[in-house]
DNA sequence: GCTTATAGTAACTATAAGAGAGTATCTATC
DNA sequence: GATAGATACTCTCTTATAGTTACTATAAGC
């Protein structure tokens, strides 16, 4: 990687080959940055591997993701709407209806994303455990 | 995707096939979690990318990522090192010189984070901008 | 008429991030 | 010999973000 010159470049593990990258993800305005931070998020990645089966509804997305809170999971959808990565469709029925659904722009996002969940499984179990600190 | 069975199955789509999980990242406590967590964070991936090429020192990651404070370095640098990722070698010359390098744990989430660096640079551009919602 | 469900919002608190000054050690300069 | 500069931090304070809890509107069901 050059230092200063705003040009990033890197090897590809996958391809074996270098890549030229036209952005610079260390520039704070540049849109890759943008994209990288998006899903730098605690909930973002969950969501859209959620979303990866099909549309589903706020409660439905809620009782699968343990931990999120309301005000987080419409935070985060809202912010998805936002960047056109999810579509928000409101059903007007009784209680009403709300159902999420992945744009085709998000559902490029999924391959990269499982590709992070598989690392996650696979060598996550090798990083030291929270409990090694407290002893 | 299953609800409420905590195990968590989906299709890559690199290889084309249904992958299972066994381990569910929609649990805090799980180390998949914990690991998506840890990438899930503004600085990491910037940094793993930059130890890509090879030990760096403290303030020439500083230099290169735009907009870290010191207390962030420090602290992601130290989170790393504490997850197995990242080795801190304290060289005791005059000035001390701290390097910073993958261990090859770190390594191999190289792969994954290329991707979605990949993926910021491809797509972010497409993503709606900050500007259209000042309008 | 009371409860339950949906999809939230509002107000408040807790935690994390960012800014900026300060620290120890040695080298180099004036 | 005093001063400044570099490295790799830490400490404190302020601001921003995340999390918690309570509340709302509407209709169906008991």
């Amino acid at each position: 990687m050059q230092e200063g010159t705003g040009k990033w470049y890197g090897y590809c593990m996958v391809t074996n080959k270098k890549i030229i990258l036209q952005t610079d993800p260390f520039d704070n305005n540049c849109p890759s940055r943008r994209a990288l931070d998006l899903i730098s998020d605690k909930w973002t990645s969950l969501i859209i591997y959620l979303l990866s089966d099909g549309p589903q509804r706020y409660t439905q997305l809620k009782r699968q993701i343990g931990g999120i809170s309301q005000k987080m999971l419409t935070q985060t959808l809202r912010k998805l709407e936002e960047e056109g990565l999810v579509t928000r469709t409101v059903y007007p029925t009784a209680p009403p209806s709300v159902e999420y659904a992945l744009t085709p722009l998000g559902e490029t996002l999924l391959e990269p994303l499982v590709r992070l969940l598989e690392w996650a499984q696979t060598f996550g179990l090798q990083m030291r455990s929270p409990a090694s600190e407290a002893v």
